[in-house]
DNA sequence: AAGGCGGGGAT
DNA sequence: ATCCCAGCCTT
């Protein structure tokens, strides 16, 4: 009598051969570990977090240290990987285990998932990959497998789609190999299960695989019904003491870049004038930049530097105590990726 | 349920 | 230029 292979001995089976196995953070395996790489790589993706995370180790190599650090140091070595809520969650996150946990990550999802910066698709990989606890994830690989394989229709964006998703990620979920079975769930839609182009001739899912039955395999999972994307305005005051220091200040935790250093925002050259009168009663030349375009998920931002040189360093500006950056001696700063190019701009 | 939140790599 | 990535949080 013959027993037809589950999904998940199909996937197994693949893994012994061709399954990655050398990431970094698939060394010296540990909840911390994998918590860390598993925040980064959110909407991240491997080639460009390896260098970060391989960093991040080197300073922080456990929760501990991660907990005592200051902010301003973790945002540091996050800069240029965006979503920085995601950097300030993984120290908040961090101080909350070592609290509350005596350091120790809890062991079920549910406990997992009522952390910052930790939701049920990240708390399912922690437990699975970590602890070998029996747990579904439910990320961008998953999603394109998912819906391949059942030719899923809609956009899993949709609350719907989503569910459904869950559901079955749940429902094929072994009861056995946890940590291989979700790493291979990944390296599936990492390395075969790809946007475009998919490997299907290779793929070990597809002779039951109705994405590929449907010719059309690419066209799963169905794409997110598109809307123009507004192109806002802003200005970049860049206050220049004697010395060439520039004056830098952290912006609120909430909102675009939250909890970096930039420097003052205002609406246009018209608010910069008034802003400058405001601060030092006076006219001072204000120097146009090269305008620069920076594109986020949502709008684009047209940002005008406006250079101003101080003939002296003012004591204090605002309310708020600012920084003054040296390019030649950087500070170890959580930085926008504009506010990072244009102070290196400077630095020449 | 919907919208906010970055930056970069692939195409 | 467009798409979308090892999603989560707030409203």
């Amino acid at each position: 009598m013959t027993q037809a292979f589950s999904f998940s001995d199909v996937v197994l089976a693949w893994y012994q051969q061709h399954g990655r196995k050398h990431l970094p953070w698939q060394q010296q395996i540990s909840p911390y570990r994998v918590w860390v790489s598993e925040i980064m790589l959110q909407q991240t993706q491997v080639a460009t977090v390896i260098p970060y995370f391989e960093r991040f180790m080197q300073r922080f190599p456990d929760v501990f240290s991660l907990a005592r650090a200051e902010q301003d140091e973790v945002l540091h070595l996050w800069t240029g990987l965006g979503y920085y809520a995601r950097g300030r969650n993984l120290h908040a996150c961090a101080q909350q285990i070592v609290e509350q946990y005596q350091g120790e990550f809890p062991a079920s999802v549910e406990q997992l998932a009522a952390l910052p910066g930790i939701g049920r698709s990240t708390a399912g990989a922690i437990a699975a990959i970590s602890m070998g606890i029996r747990a579904a994830i439910l990320d961008g690989n998953v999603k394109r497998v998912l819906t391949r394989f059942y030719a899923i229709e809609g956009w899993p964006g949709t609350t719907a789609v989503q569910k459904q998703l869950w559901d079955i990620a749940e429902r094929l979920t072994p009861d056995h190999s946890h940590r291989e079975y979700t790493q291979t769930m990944m390296d599936l839609g990492a390395t075969l299960c790809t946007r475009s182009k998919p490997a299907c001739g290779i793929c070990p899912l597809q002779p039951r695989c109705k994405g590929y039955q449907s010719g059309k395999p690419s066209q799963f999972p169905n794409s997110k019904p598109k809307k123009e994307k507004p192109e806002k305005h802003t200005a970049l005051l860049m206050l220049e003491a004697p010395g060439g220091l520039l004056y830098l200040e952290q912006r609120p935790q909430t909102g675009i870049w939250g909890g970096l250093w930039s420097f003052p925002e205002v609406s246009d050259e018209q608010a910069a004038r008034l802003w400058l009168k405001q601060q030092f009663g006076m006219e001072a030349d204000i120097e146009p930049l090269q305008r620069f375009r920076h594109t986020f998920s949502h709008y684009h931002l047209h940002i005008q530097p406006l250079k101003i040189r101080l003939s002296h360093q003012p004591g204090h500006i605002g309310e708020q105590s600012g920084h003054w950056y040296n390019p030649r001696q950087p500070s170890e700063l959580g930085l926008a990726a504009p506010v990072k190019k244009l102070l290196h701009l400077s630095d020449i």
